[in-house]
DNA sequence: ACGCTTATTGGAAGCGCTTCCAATGTGTCT
DNA sequence: AGACACATTGGAAGCGCTTCCAATAAGCGT
């Protein structure tokens, strides 16, 4: 096997650019006061090279590891591919590269006793300094406080409630999405729903059914005009409540979905009782993911910029930690969603 | 703010045990020659000062990072979410956490001019010990020698070719895969194919049509009983390319397709010319992927524990890391694969 | 009881980097 | 011209851990 030659330390690039180690440090931090000449020469030092700092090295120096890390609570037994999740992961990963960040991944599932030890533990433990947490998590107040009191900062992916008002966050503005999503039903003459709402816990996905009952209340609708059940975000939960649904005394003409995995099981089991969608029942879903566009019909459902919100929690996360936010409270940003009006609905 | 106390050292472990420093390091690198009353001393003291071994500190003085790269290349424009990769990589947090190292999840579009130049940086800017390849870097021969000339330990996932003979690998018997599939469309009477072909360089996807082809050719069938187009892995891929397929003058009566995303483009695009299946058409997959319970009817496709085998190639770069592995040549695990007959296909 | 090996412990050095602070040089103000 | 600010550089210390090697204690045969 090929013995790798070491590689070059600081040092080397030091002796090579005749400047001392704590220069070569500056440059390469873009700190201030390095003469335009040294910078050059340093630079062509670390080039020829190819010097790397060792970020180790750096970690442990400087007291930054430069490491953040991305919880998301989906248990891979039962749901082994959350557009979600994913997409927000993607979205992480894409701003960690260009600022220079490493995130770390982590599985935390709901269903693990001690969870929010486990979260805790890997700051501790992997020296993490941002924690960026997706829904449920992005609710756990008692996570945040103990991750913020360890000197931790945290964003907040699509909080519901009160996290906001502890940590960071981003967000689309749930409760207008369902709101919006209603009044398209309503417009299409709809006056009898289903409402499919997600796990408890999920703060920022009841938020679209609040948004749903204001759009409903508006015009005069109150809780006689739907039946509302609790799945757990999964294709099986929506094949497996929707017959309860159709079933309701009430007799919807509509069901809405908290999000698209459910809205393609109601979908699916309307499909099983001989439904013709849309003709017979509209559906809709929460999200735009993919499947979204695979099923038959396309569902109709509200965008949101998943992948954009997972970017942008890194670059929430990491201009507290350069000090580029200093802002005194939690700042919250809305990213905008919108009603995708495809194939499933129709008016009723 | 809640200034945190200073996280504790091994030295106050040390101390507050009242042995050396280097003893604990042994106690806690499960080192020899440490008595049993020293060391249950020293596990107390860890435990009251509810200790953390700085993993930034000790990777810089003992030269071990801990730390894996997974390699993915899907260009997160074109599929946010593909089942395989995100499988993949929860199998490989999963071992993770189970053996103490961290992997960092690494996306590369084979569309990147310098991917090869941009994995190769993550080994040294990051200090990964181990790369987890995924198709098709799998099969990149350059990159795995220049990875392996680095010192660093590489697995491919699903190898297809001569990648075996460079790095560990895990993965399924592909050309099994299509071999099995293409023998129970057989069984049902099936005698005029289309394949639907993954992206080229994807090396075991295209064994699987090599067994297709095989298992057509037992039965005295050659070139003339299919036609073979290829997509890119994608559900669009699969609706775009299913009219060429069925409107080739070979009329085939089933469409064998090497991803379950393509099969379910495929499928959508039968239903919008109205064709009934399996009834008209018989529609199979690969990979057994979320989707294929999702869409209507349910696809009939080769199940592959594509979690599993994310696992299992960390376990082998760890089993090497650690010295629990020292073949001489690579060592590659097959895991097993089953058709899994659903309602996309029926007696042609 | 003596020299020997073997188990257990600790001292010291140093991984590659950043921090703090002192040491120069250069320009400006009075 | 002298004092002073400022920009630019380097020396030294040390982050928290592991490695190498020396030191001591204990066990054994003859």
């Amino acid at each position: 096997m090929a013995l790798t030659a070491k590689k070059p330390t600081i040092d080397d690039v030091a002796r090579r650019s005749g400047v001392a180690r704590v220069t070569v440090s500056r440059v390469l931090n873009g700190g201030p006061n390095v003469s335009d000449a040294v910078r050059a020469k340093v630079i062509r030092a670390v080039e020829e090279l190819d010097y790397k700092v060792n970020p180790q090295a750096r970690s442990l120096a400087g007291g930054a590891s430069r490491l953040l890390a991305f919880v998301f609570a989906s248990d891979p037994e039962n749901e082994p591919n959350s557009y979600y999740e994913s997409a927000l992961e993607l979205g992480a990963l894409r701003a960690c590269l260009a600022l220079g960040y490493q995130v770390l991944i982590q599985n935390v599932p709901q269903s693990m006793p001690d969870r929010q030890k486990r979260v805790l533990d890997l700051i501790t433990t992997q020296r993490c300094e941002g924690l960026i947490l997706s829904p449920p998590y992005s609710d756990d107040i008692a996570l945040i406080d103990a991750a913020l009191a360890q000197g931790c900062r945290v964003v907040a992916v699509s909080p519901g409630g009160a996290g906001c008002g502890k940590a960071d966050g981003v967000g689309i503005d749930d409760e207008a999405g369902g709101y919006d999503m209603a009044r398209e039903l309503l417009r299409l003459g709809h006056r009898r729903f289903g409402f499919l709402a997600g796990l408890e816990g999920h703060l920022s996905a009841d938020r679209r059914l609040e948004g749903f009952k204001r759009a409903l209340a508006e015009q005069g609708l109150g809780s006689e005009a739907y039946v509302a059940l609790r799945g757990d975000f999964t294709f099986r939960s929506g094949t497996r409540l929707a017959p309860e649904l159709l079933d309701h005394s009430l007799r919807p003409t509509a069901l809405v979905c908290a999000n698209d995995d459910m809205a393609a099981g109601v979908l699916s089991a309307a499909h099983a009782r001989g439904l013709s969608i849309p003709a017979d029942l509209s559906i809709t879903g929460f999200d735009d993911a993919p499947v979204a566009g695979i099923v038959w019909p396309p569902l109709t459902t509200v965008h949101q910029p998943v992948k954009d919100l997972g970017q942008r929690a890194v670059e929430l996360l990491v201009a507290r930690l350069t000090g580029a936010n200093s802002a005194p409270g939690p700042v919250f940003e809305l990213l905008d969603h919108a009603v995708v009006s495809r194939q499933t609905t129709a008016p009723g």
